[in-house]
DNA sequence: CAGACTTGCTGAGGTTACCTCATCATGAGG
DNA sequence: CCTCATGATGAGGTAACCTCAGCAAGTCTG
């Protein structure tokens, strides 16, 4: 399509290699987390509510990009293992406020060493170079 | 913080970009396939097919790096759809031989061109020189 | 060549992480 | 006040995996 496209054979191959390092972090980050029984999932949506404090169960799907019912879904099993909680939004009687809770903030933290352990194991083969270009570029991919 | 690892705290994020672009790529990869009614990895399981020609199960697990059990289901579904067969393996009566049929090399030639023109829109937000870039890092990531 | 072990496939059943659609309460605007 | 939009959730579904068990067929060993 594009001109600088060049060989978009190589595309394809791309998007497979692509997959191949999604599903080999994908199986270690679950490895990582198994020891707090958390899905990445879930421990990603820790990671927002510890980065925003208490939110919406619509505004945690934004942040997660998923759809507000599959947010719901995760704040059901995050409740149910206590590392979060429900109560009323005192402005929006329609609304939800969830928050961690003492346990979810202790989890979160121990978390967040252990994933930074696993990032180093996986990334950690890249020099500090390529790391920064592999971050540079997969912000462009986000869009 | 650690030596030669630089900043791992980076690495979190690192992780986090790269889900979102997978998710990214993911939904827009369901997209373009959904003409064909194939779903992303039975369309995987094509492209090897087409390149190996015929296999067995297990083979084809190998190559998809999932374990045999989900090979057999993925060849359950592309031969309820007619675009692979089964047929015993003249050398060894446990095995089968999996084979594209005449539809299914029809649809996954038509598959690869709608492929390379996703890929294109995907990744041709990148210049060559970043695809290369990228494709050396992820090759490295891969192991 | 009989018995033991291995290999190839598949049935049964489970998990994760999503999705849409319908429902119900509540809030907001004309 | 009546309509429409919004927030959360119940119900039900899908894709892409997984393990474990079992059967049939090959292989190796004494």
């Amino acid at each position: 399509m594009t001109a600088p496209t060049a060989d978009s054979a190589d595309d394809e191959s791309l998007a497979e290699t692509f997959w191949a390092v999604a599903s080999r972090l994908r199986r270690q980050t679950r490895e990582s987390l198994a020891p707090w029984d958390v899905t990445p999932s879930q421990s990603r949506a820790l990671g927002v509510l510890a980065r925003h404090g208490e939110v919406r169960p619509g505004t945690l799907a934004e942040h997660l990009r998923i759809a507000p019912r599959s947010a719901t879904e995760v704040v059901d099993d995050l409740q149910a293992r206590g590392l979060v909680d429900r109560r009323p939004d005192p402005a929006d009687r329609r609304a939800t406020l969830v928050a961690l809770t003492e346990e979810g903030r202790r989890v979160t933290a121990a978390i967040r060493t252990a994933r930074r352990a696993e990032a180093d194991r996986f990334f950690g083969h890249l020099d500090a170079a390529d790391r920064a270009e592999l971050s540079r570029i997969l912000r462009t991919l986000r869009s």
